[in-house]
DNA sequence: TAGGATTTGTGCGTATGTATT
DNA sequence: TAATACATACGCACAAATCCT
């Protein structure tokens, strides 16, 4: 192997994103919202030749995609069987949340960001949004608002390190969440992310991203909670 | 797609590696090491075809591997250039310490696990081979014990995605920690590094895992400001 | 500026493994 | 039990991008 350091081209530092990489990131981020949106409910089957057409390109970079989500466990390919999206555990499930609960509270301790007016009007959409949640209440609408209010909070910390292990563990359990409910429990989620919103605004409002970070936590909890009494823990 | 549920085949439970999946691991395990052990020091190009050659496998699994460590940040890949070991700023390399010094408390706060004979025996084992290190230090010998020690630190923790979350970041900042240093701070750092088995020996004789995860974050925290010392953050 | 050498990215045919009939 | 269908895994040839002469 060539060990010699590459000591050119420092000029621009642009970051550009190749051709190649754009187009992996649009593919990767749409399937993931599907599944997180449950379009691909945990244990379903996705077909690679399929997305490949869909996606306009062949099996093998759209392969790569699927590598990518089964790394972060969100997929799980089985030769002659299929790919099918993980359908995790009860147990795995509160693994993930354990260690969701003690990172919230880092937002507030790794290199956090101060909030701007622009994050304060993000909470402020947001809840009003939760509120239009309530009036009729989806499966699909709370994922919409729960997927966003995840970003607002992540984009909290300038700690990327952080905010990548956070987005990992989020999507982990955020298709997990509502295949467990029935509709009657949707309807009640809503208002819990109502409520949840409702403190992330005020606590936006006056600037606390301490304060901020620790209802974050405290909510985490409070839905591991929720889930361990539905499914028996 | 699919979306039918797969109800069948739960008898047997019990996760047979596939051959495909064997062959990744090794070869993903393989060249991790090389990239820990600075065998492949940060900044050094390495080629497909000729990874492919010597594993006996042609370009596609071997690809597999490289995407895998391009996603967990010790890879890059550039179309036309070659694949290059990742060499991390020193900005996003104090990131990684800050994060990793929070998670090393979790330790054992996340179902820890009793310390058994065997964990005192191995820390018992790594704390002589620190020892043998101070009489020949080489860069390749700390890497190994440090290496190990990690290991029999974080299968202190049941909780698989905390460990899977310390070992990511852990191999982010283990290639590049010793490249940063000269012949004599190698021979510093055997020092201290027995020094840190020392510590963690005695507690693990004691079977206190709390005091050992805070001796971990301690000595965490010191490489960091070691580091940042040298390097002038 | 141009062109050739080298490297990663892509497309596609085939091999291999699984489930069903 | 055997054969068929279908899924992912693999190998190889070619396209595209970059670097160097």
């Amino acid at each position: 192997m060539d060990k010699s350091q590459s000591k050119k081209s420092r000029d621009t530092e642009k970051k550009v994103e190749s051709a190649a990489g754009r187009r992996f990131r649009q593919i990767y981020e749409e399937i993931r919202s599907r599944i997180s949106l449950l379009e691909y409910p945990p244990g379903s089957r996705l077909s690679e030749e399929a997305l490949a057409d869909e996606f306009g390109v062949s099996r093998t970079p759209l392969r790569r995609v699927l590598f990518r989500l089964q790394s972060e466990g969100l997929l799980e390919s089985v030769q002659g069987v299929g790919t099918i999206v993980t359908d995790i555990s009860n147990d795995d499930l509160y693994q993930v949340y354990q260690l969701r609960m003690e990172l919230a509270p880092l937002l507030a301790r790794l290199s956090p960001l101060p909030i701007t007016d622009e994050t304060i009007a993000q909470f402020e959409d947001l809840y009003h949004q939760s509120e239009e949640l309530i009036k009729k209440p989806t499966a699909h609408g709370y994922c919409v608002v729960n997927i966003a209010t995840f970003h607002a909070l992540a984009n909290l910390t300038a700690n990327a390190p952080l905010r990548k292990a956070m987005e990992l563990h989020f999507y982990q359990t955020a298709s997990i969440w509502l295949k467990s409910l029935g509709e009657d429990d949707v309807s009640q989620e809503c208002r819990n992310l109502h409520h949840e919103l409702r403190d992330f605004y005020h606590a936006a409002r006056i600037r606390d991203v301490d304060a901020l970070s620790h209802l974050w936590r405290a909510h985490t909890s409070a839905s591991a909670t929720r889930l361990r009494q539905k499914l028996g823990g």
